[in-house]
DNA sequence: AACCTACCCAACCGCAGCTAG
DNA sequence: ACTAGCTGCGGTTGGGTAGGT
C-alpha cells in the first residue's frame, strides 16, 4: 500500500514498528523529519510521529478506561472542550488519540440515549428558554524562548487567591465544584451560562478566580502549582 | 451460513502556530 | 517583515470485528 509519493501507507508491520522503535532509542524523539531516514522506513514523518505517539512509546496504557479516568475526562472535556491534547496530558498513559477516540464512542452513546427521550426534552424546553452551555476554550499559547514565564516572570498568585504555604499550593473556597459543574442548571438559574472562566467577558482574568482555583485544585498532580497548571494549559501569560 | 449494522481504533489529512533564515 | 519548513493538533476516514437478524 503506498501513497502517490511512494511512501508506505496503513497498518504497521512489526518490522517497521521495531525499526522505529530502535530509531527513537537511539536518536531520541523529535526532528520527526529525519525519523524516516534515519529508519530506513519508507514512512512519511506524520506517520513515524503519530506510530510512536500512540502505540509505540513507553508507559502508553491500553486497555479500558478506568472510572476514574472517565470522571476526570468528562470534567476536563466540560471545562476545555474538543483539547484533546490537553486533557490526555491529564490522564497518564493516554493518547490524544486514544482521548478522542473514547469521547466520540461516549459522545455517540449519548446521543444514542438522548434520542429515545427526545421528544420529552423537547416539551420540556418548549416551556423553558435555554441558551445552550458555552465550553471554555482557553486561547492556544506557546512558550518561546522569550516568554517571560520561561524568565521567572511567573503570575502573581495572589490575583487569583492561591496561597503557597510550605511548598504546597492551597486553594481557598473551592469546595466539590464536580457536583454542580456538570449541571447547567444552575448555571441557567443564575443567569451566569454565557460567562467564561477564563478570560471572561471583559478579558479580566481574575474575574473568575475562584472558579478557576477550584478547578485547578482538582487536577493539580502531586508537587505541582497552580502556575504549573496555568502553563500547562497555555493560560499562564 | 450469510448478510447487515454498529462499534472500535489506527491512521491519514489539513491547518495553524512557531522558528529560523 | 516576509517566507519556507517543521511540528503538533483536531477532525475525519477506513478497515477489522463483534453482535444481531
Amino acid at each position: 500500500m503506498e501513497g502517490s509519493s511512494g511512501v508506505r501507507k496503513g497498518t504497521w508491520s512489526q518490522i517497521e514498528d521495531d525499526l522505529l522503535k530502535a530509531c527513537v532509542q537511539l536518536y531520541g524523539e523529535g526532528n520527526w523529519h529525519l525519523v524516516p531516514k534515519r529508519a530506513g522506513l519508507n514512512r512519511c514523518r506524520k506517520s513515524c510521529r503519530l506510530r510512536w505517539l500512540n502505540y509505540l512509546k513507553p508507559n502508553i496504557k491500553r486497555g479500558d478506561f478506568s472510572e476514574d479516568e472517565i470522571d476526570m475526562m468528562i470534567r476536563l472535556h466540560k471545562l476545555l472542550g474538543n483539547r484533546w491534547s490537553l486533557i490526555a496530558g491529564r490522564l497518564p498513559g493516554r493518547t490524544s488519540n486514544d482521548v478522542k477516540n473514547y469521547w466520540n464512542t461516549y459522545a455517540r452513546r449519548k446521543l444514542h440515549s438522548h434520542k429515545k427521550d427526545n421528544n420529552i426534552e423537547k416539551q420540556a424546553r418548549a416551556k423553558t428558554t435555554v441558551k445552550p452551555h458555552e465550553v471554555i476554550k482557553p486561547v492556544p499559547r506557546a512558550l518561546t524562548k522569550t516568554s517571560p514565564r520561561l524568565q521567572g516572570k511567573f503570575i502573581n498568585s495572589s490575583e487569583v487567591g492561591v496561597s503557597h504555604e510550605e511548598g504546597a499550593t492551597s486553594i481557598s473556597g473551592s469546595g466539590n465544584w464536580w457536583e454542580t459543574f456538570l449541571d447547567d442548571k444552575e448555571d441557567i438559574e443564575e443567569g451566569n451560562n454565557n460567562k467564561c472562566f477564563f478570560g471572561g467577558e471583559d478579558g479580566a482574568l481574575d474575574l473568575w478566580g475562584e472558579e478557576l482555583n477550584s478547578i485547578a485544585c482538582d487536577f493539580l498532580t502531586q508537587g505541582e502549582t497552580w502556575s504549573d497548571f496555568l502553563l500547562d494549559l497555555g493560560l499562564g501569560d
